[in-house]
DNA sequence: CTGAAAGCGCTTACAG
DNA sequence: CTGAAAGCGCTTACAG
């Protein structure tokens, strides 16, 4: 690992510049309090000799502890698709926190705007380096960012996106294209009515992520010239009941209905009711690897689910903000996470 | 980080243990050259303290860097598969290098032994620290895996598996399952015949993963009770005018293939088959993203790749060499890929 | 079998 | 604006 005599580091450029290394530290990290002659000096001699700094003998010595922060839901009884990222995240902190990384963990409830906004001022409070955050709550999670671009604090957004924000990166789902993706699966079902029906089951089918999901869904469809006739369900009340109310009136004005597609994680209310209904024919597709979606997969009610790695984006958020805050690499604004197809055949070996 | 006057780490197990903190260091690194009185003594307050070294410190005071050698086969003109594995080692190399890890990697070529002999002499002659290595050649893989036994090295076989070989893990595709999953896909181009054609396009087709495939491909339709015709066809010249002049005879014995089952990459060369003779519309599915089935993928005439990660595979495979040699910790003896499934829809967003 | 001392390549007060 | 010195938590010869 060493030359000869040769002396390497910051004592070699010490040594060529003439100066202490405590002036080439300063150099090093930008701190003021270096003359612009000497500071040129040792800017070129960096340089010339490509110096990287041994980033072991810097932590060692600094004892800095980057603090992140992660804002993120709680897994709910309902499903516990959140539970995975957060995995992913604990799994990252087990990789890093040798190298002087700490972690704490905030979740919020996604019915209910005032425990995120509670979260947010707890972040605020504490001087944190860095913040993992889903933005479900699109208009706080904006005024966060605001508050992060004014602090210079580095954050990443998770799951869902917001367009043109301050952050150090974005990992996530192409949604349009899982909707196209969406149809194709679906088209697999379809024989002769070729009638669609696409539900969305969530309060805020209006916002982005949703509407981006249902134009690639259309788009499909268009684009490949297959006739189809599109049947659109918005079901506002996320319990069982409810969603079995308007499919039953869904059917009895379109009992032709070949395949559903669901644009969350809620596919399996509608699997539940077409078990009851005994219209397991039917095509089912839907998003994500959670626990009740996985059970009625592997009884051949779901026959896709489209699956966006929701551990690995934990991970990979957590990764992003290390590389940046202590290793300084740089790291993608925008990440894609691939489009996941799950099968019952498959589905034993999906992570 | 530090707590008031106390001490910390290897120098407060010397205070409590009356002892030398390089006494400490010899019974932490179990060396020996101590009384089994104090390692005893010393052994319990490193257990009572719940002790974690400091790797930071550790690493950065011994200067060892653990060399690593990889071999594995060479990208051919035909396929890139190889490609990708080689980049995930690269990812997984550049995170780590900064903590002491050296890479150095050996192409062989799938189609000479000899050069693989030849690179096993390399490993062999330098002094690695540990391996990853693509077994594709069966009986001198196994001997070179008896050697690292011998010598105590680590080593980590990647894409494809020997059974009950003393590694320290395998990563790579869980075969069964991926042939079963196979049938499942093919099953959806299927209508009258019932007619599908395996092909194996190798040399190799008798091998432990050939058989795997097949084993889970016809054992779909048997569990499912799907009546099928299965036709199989070994292809020992792996050129296009070897592979088209076998198929061309295959479709005139059976007019009415429906689909068609590829058991490795090299499904390009049916795809090409299929085009030139119009037969676009017949099912196709293969294995690996590669860039000549990506384009047959685009074009719609593979209509579903199975992929197992390859470049996951290389990385994964490093950083487990990485855990057990540098951080200590335990790693998977088998870790199995999942089994993606890529179509035209998602192939963009693919890693 | 054991310990004192130097050193890994940085960073951090502190003094000037 | 600059430098000498101590220290981060380990490991490594070397001496006994």
């Amino acid at each position: 690992m060493k030359e000869k005599g040769k002396l390497s580091g910051v004592k070699e450029i010490a040594r060529r510049a003439n100066v202490s290394i405590a002036t080439v530290d300063r150099v090093i990290h930008n701190r003021n309090g270096v003359s612009p002659k000497t500071k040129k000096k040792i800017e070129a001699i960096i340089k010339e000799l490509n110096y990287q700094p041994n980033i072991l003998a810097s932590r060692l010595a600094s004892g800095k502890v980057f603090r992140i922060a992660v804002l993120i839901p709680k897994g709910s009884e309902m499903t516990d698709f959140w539970d995975a990222p957060l995995k992913g995240i604990e799994r990252a902190e087990a990789e890093i926190k040798q190298y002087g990384v700490s972690v704490e963990t905030f979740l919020f409830d996604l019915n209910d705007k005032a425990t995120f906004l509670q979260a947010v001022d707890a972040l605020r409070a504490k001087s944190y380096d860095g913040f993992l955050i889903a933005p479900s709550f699109v208009e706080e999670a904006k005024e966060f960012a605001r508050y992060c671009q004014e602090q210079s604090l580095p954050f990443v957004f998770i799951d869902s996106n917001i367009e043109n924000q301050p952050s150090l990166s974005y990992i996530g789902p192409p949604l349009f294209q899982s909707g196209y993706l969406g149809s194709r699966l679906c088209a697999f079902g379809m024989g002769t009515s070729n009638k669609v029906l696409l539900v969305n089951i969530t309060r805020e089918s209006g916002n982005y992520n949703y509407s981006q999901i249902e134009e690639g869904f259309k788009s499909y469809f268009v684009e490949n010239k297959v006739p189809f006739d599109l049947i659109k369900l918005n079901i506002e009340e996320t319990d069982y009941e409810s969603v079995a109310l308007a499919l039953k009136k869904a059917f009895l004005q379109h009992p032709d209905i070949e395949a559903i597609f669901v644009t969350n994680s809620r596919v399996f209310s509608v699997a539940r009711f077409l078990e009851t209904m005994d219209k397991a024919h039917i095509q089912l597709v839907g998003y994500d690897f959670v626990k009740q979606n996985q059970d009625y997969l592997k009884k051949g009610i779901i026959d896709f689910l489209i699956c966006h790695k929701p551990e690995e984006q934990g991970y990979k958020g957590m990764m992003n903000l290390y590389h940046h805050l202590s290793l300084k690499l740089p790291v993608d604004k925008v990440y894609y996470m691939p489009i996941d197809i799950v099968t019952k055949e498959n589905q034993e070996y999906y992570r």
